[in-house]
DNA sequence: GGGTGTCTACCTATCGATAGGTAGGCGACA
DNA sequence: TGTCGCCTACCTATCGATAGGTAGACACCC
């Protein structure tokens, strides 16, 4: 991947975790990394087709993130305790939500081929969280642990929104206490 | 308030619910109640103040729907009970997400104003929820509180967006019995 | 009661800016 | 000699906002 296709990306991960799909551009992606809109166009032919690759992208480096979340090396605590870190690190280094919760709200008004591609990461994250809630709660049956995650998925959103708005990461590390019970029982 | 006026508010409230601040347009909303943009702009001089207008009026009737959390003639489990119904509420009547996870969302990149609007709804959503779980967790401190309100809001408010994106009102029940554990304590 | 002025609630027409997207050319490099 | 990466130049559609005008209701004074 060349570097104009990188930085396209990045500046349209920027853009879409600060005001979401219909508050980023073509022109502004191509003047934030010195280039043209029509040069734009040709790596990326719609805003659909760059909507997807960036979240899809983003999917990836953030389920790297996280990791096996069976991984015997580490408990079910630290693995909740690395998913907080990944949020903190949102807030820290960026200073903008996660495109995962951006995008999701605004799944209804999104071009199908974006939605789906919320919906895939979505789907990854509760799978993840689910997996981890399953290792600290072996006893609980499968629907329960779905809606545990569910629970932990929107709790840390809600509260990097939170964090943002305040402009304080206050509101992580509170939300991340209050995760930690949950996931003991 | 005339008709127009309340038209105007209700449009503008499916469309910055659907999509957010950036996907509503006064033509559209023009086009919605049968009369011109130019008429819209009559009645609310700027997009800003028409935002303003809704997010208000939108928090009068969500707060008015929650009613006073310290009503003791409503256990603090059924006041969880109604909150949740709220969020039941929208997804079913409107099959959109609630005004106030949507604009939190977009915060970073809304006009001061409407970012001030959206401030306000959210701490007076986290300060109802405080109360119930001060009526519910009597021994508890103030900071533990908020901790769980902020945790409860978020989670809420990300059960309704999944619901909206898998068209189905599952996570939102699932979610709530989790937080009424969470009130348990 | 008739005329005058003012207000409300809309209209048509237009502004400059910006949106996403396209056609075709130009230079570098294989 | 192609192909790649980017350019200029342009398209149509739409954005928020403004100017100027009009029909009708209402209040006031002579």
């Amino acid at each position: 991947m060349s570097d104009t296709v990188q930085g396209i990306l990045d500046s349209a991960e920027r853009f879409l975790r600060r005001g979401g799909y219909h508050a980023f551009s073509f022109r502004q992606i191509a003047e934030e990394i010195g280039i043209k809109s029509a040069s734009v166009h040709y790596h990326f032919p719609t805003k659909e087709a760059l909507g997807v690759a960036a979240t899809k992208r983003y999917e990836d480096r953030f389920m790297g993130f996280l990791g096996d979340p069976s991984d015997s090396a580490r408990s079910p605590q630290k693995q909740l305790e690395h998913f907080q870190l990944g949020f903190l690190g949102a807030f820290e280094k960026d200073g903008a939500i996660c495109l995962c919760g951006m995008l999701l709200s605004e799944a209804a008004e999104l071009p199908t081929s974006v939605r789906e591609a919320v919906r895939h990461f979505v789907d990854a994250q509760l799978d993840w969280l689910a997996a981890v809630v399953g290792r600290a709660q072996p006893r609980s049956r499968a629907v329960t642990r779905k809606a545990i995650a569910r629970t932990l998925f929107g709790a840390m959103q809600g509260a990097l929104a939170q964090s943002i708005l305040e402009q304080d990461p206050a509101a992580i590390a509170e939300v991340g206490a209050q995760m930690k019970k949950m996931l003991a029982g």
